[in-house]
RNA sequence: GGCUCCGUAGCUCAAUUGGAUAGAGCAACGCUCUUCUAAAGCGUAGGUUACUGGUUCGAACCCAGUCGGAGUCACCA
């Protein structure tokens, strides 16, 4: 009885036949956890079957549920509402559950075929520290690289770097111009946050220029030969910055030329190219272990940036790609719904489409990833669509596992987060302030450890973002986000710890239950922690860890409950204790393994 | 403007994929600690699911249109 909605299924089936002599297939039939003002733990929706039947629904419902209660010792009960077959479950069925529950600790992990995964998230640029932004990716990533794991997959978290670019040249041109050989141990500063103070000094710097050129007799004449005339002179040196820093820009240029020195081989420009990024590398670090995660392999743009040239010449050889008169090399995706997409410049020149078609090859041949997970924000949706696209059109092997989880950008409540403005909230911040805020809760209660504080920070911070809808844009609320009771980390980390403080206390038992009559809560407890391998598949076919988040919420806000009406310790009888002990042992367990499948630790106590 | 996605309580989010009277938390108000941890529990109040029409036993969900928002449409990543 490991299954229960699939023997529910099959008893309805079965019944339909005998009664109806009519076959249905298991698709036909609705089976959904009864609504709690009802009486039942089932039900089964019968107004799909009226017109194959032709009886009305609530004949079937009473029809059927004669049936499965004759027929099926497991059902105590049933009763008909409209077209519902409410069914409720005997006693000796919970009582199964729970023991299966019991001897097999992995009943709550859903099994699947040991395919082999890759799962790449975080993919920083190396030229400034992460942000919020990048922890949503990091947590939808962790979460994904748990859960498919869980299941029986076999998966490597990976991520690629952007490490070469014009990003990081320019951190590297502020640095070289007006750092005067400072270092982050000098400055006394974490040494990624060190990096991004040279980016943001160069656009400064650029700014200033900028606007000194806007003045000049060339930029006026620029603007007054406008094609739109509506733009104000603001609006319209806004827009025309990049091509300002492509064109004309001092500074511009100069960043272009490291680059090109960059890609020349030039020594010096290496060395100081390493010597920046080993320090942003550092900083990830720290910031990823603050977190709770690493990873498997880093792929370095600056390795594969090259990747990819063989793939096209052989695809041109095989007309899936042509070439222009001017030597660029494009795909035509327009039988895709999609437009035609760059390759290979005139130059010869790669772009970023061209190194993901390398780099999804050379992750096949290297793990024989038979998926691979993108997690990347839905900014670049088409960007995906037109990769896959392509990936597919030269029949790659690997080209049907290929998955852009996509999510939402992270809002705050008082807009988008931008960089210029300076209203990007960093991650190490973010991790300081909820940390902190646990830390004060903490002191009004007693004096707690420092780790304890750190799990009960971390679990406000982590339950915030990932219980949101991953595809949906999300609002971040910083002083929501440190809240510690209600719908949070910590509300279920209270469950937790409530169960355990109980355990602590709770005596041997040798007692057996097998008399005790569960009640209620009880039994609808059971029932939740049974379904908890369909939510955790689900989440995994979905790629949405939001639902074991609020799977994990709706056990905890259960068990505070139960908690609440039901003695354990001083229960009415000594089956009762018995069975409550293994009950709330389960939740413990079934909250302790959801929660790490969304990177969040348990307390022992709070 | 083309394409894609979104719109649910004052705010942040759910809704078992088309099922029963749309649920939680926050914020507000009122209760409950000599009790296994009150970071909790209970209650009150809060909704024309943006709007209009359609499909059917049944629609927040599917279809059409309208309004509003976001993303994208780079020889950027």
């Amino acid at each position: 009885m490991t299954d229960i909605l699939k023997e529910i299924t099959d008893v309805a089936i079965e019944g339909v036949k005998e009664i109806y002599h009519i076959d249905i297939s298991p698709d036909d039939l609705l089976v959904t956890p009864t609504k709690k003002e009802h009486k039942g733990d089932f039900t089964l929706v019968t107004f799909s079957l009226a017109k194959a039947l032709r009886q009305s629904p609530p004949q079937i419902a009473a029809s059927l549920g004669d049936y499965i209660k004759r027929s099926r010792t497991w059902v105590s009960d049933t009763e008909v509402i409209q077209g519902f077959l409410n069914l409720s479950l005997s006693t000796d069925y919970w009582s199964s559950v729970l023991e299966e529950m019991i001897h097999d600790p992995d009943y709550w992990k859903p099994v699947h075929n040991p395919e082999k995964v890759l799962v790449e998230f975080s993919s920083p640029n190396t030229n400034k520290p992460l942000h919020l932004g990048h922890i949503r990716n990091i947590l939808l990533g962790w979460a994904t690289y748990k859960m498919f794991a869980a299941s029986g997959y076999d998966v490597k978290r990976v991520q690629i770097v952007n490490d070469r670019g014009i990003a990081i040249c320019k951190s590297m041109l502020a640095w070289s111009k007006f750092g005067n050989g400072q270092t982050p141990e000098s400055a006394g500063m974490k040494s990624d946050h060190f990096v991004g103070e040279w980016y943001v000094r160069f656009e400064k710097e650029f700014s200033k220029e900028y606007l000194a050129w806007q003045q000049t007799d060339e930029a006026q004449e620029i603007f007054q030969n406008r094609k739109e005339q509506e733009l104000s002179s603001a609006e319209f040196f806004k827009n025309y910055k990049n091509h300002y820093f492509n064109t004309y820009s001092l500074m511009g240029l100069e960043a272009k030329e490291m680059l090109l020195k960059w890609e020349a081989h030039d020594a010096d420009t290496l060395q100081l190219w390493k010597k920046m990024n080993s320090w942003v590398y550092a900083g990830f670090e720290q910031t990823y272990k603050k977190l709770g995660v690493e990873f498997d392999k880093l792929y370095y743009e600056s390795d594969t940036y090259l990747l990819g040239k063989d793939i096209i010449e052989e695809g041109v050889k095989r007309n899936v790609f042509y070439k222009k008169d001017d030597g660029s090399i494009w795909v035509d995706l327009t039988a895709q719904g999609l437009d035609h997409k760059l390759l290979l410049r005139k130059d010869g020149t790669s772009v970023y489409m061209t190194q993901d078609l390398g780099t999804a090859e050379k992750r096949y041949e290297e793990f024989g990833a038979e998926r691979i997970i993108y997690v990347v924000g839905d900014e670049q949706n088409y960007h995906f669509q037109a990769l896959f696209a392509m990936i597919a059109s030269y029949g790659a092997p690997y080209a049907k596992g290929l998955y852009h989880l996509s999510y939402g950008m992270v809002e705050l409540p008082e807009g988008k987060m931008k960089s210029r403005e300076g209203t990007v909230v960093d991650a190490d911040d973010l991790i300081d302030v909820v940390i902190k805020e646990a830390s004060d809760a903490a002191s009004e209660r007693e004096v707690l450890d420092p780790d304890i504080i750190r799990k009960i920070g971390m679990a406000a911070l982590k339950f915030f973002i990932v219980k949101v809808d991953p595809r949906k844009r999300m609002v971040f609320d910083p002083k929501a986000s440190v809240d510690l009771q209600g719908q949070t980390g910590p509300y279920i980390q209270n469950a937790y710890v409530r169960i355990q403080s109980i355990l602590r206390k709770a005596p041997d038992v040798t007692t057996g239950h097998a008399s005790y009559e569960p009640n209620e809560d009880e039994k609808l407890l059971l029932n939740m922690l049974s379904h908890c391998r369909q939510v955790i598949d689900s989440a995994v076919k979905e790629y949405s860890p939001a639902l074991i988040a609020n799977y994990a919420y709706a056990l905890a806000k259960e068990y505070h409950r139960y908690y609440h009406d039901v003695k354990v310790l001083h229960a009415e009888s000594p089956e009762a204790m018995a069975f409550r002990l293994k009950l709330i042992r389960i939740i413990g367990q079934n909250i302790l393994q959801t929660m790490d499948l969304l990177g969040i630790e348990m307390p022992e106590r709070m």
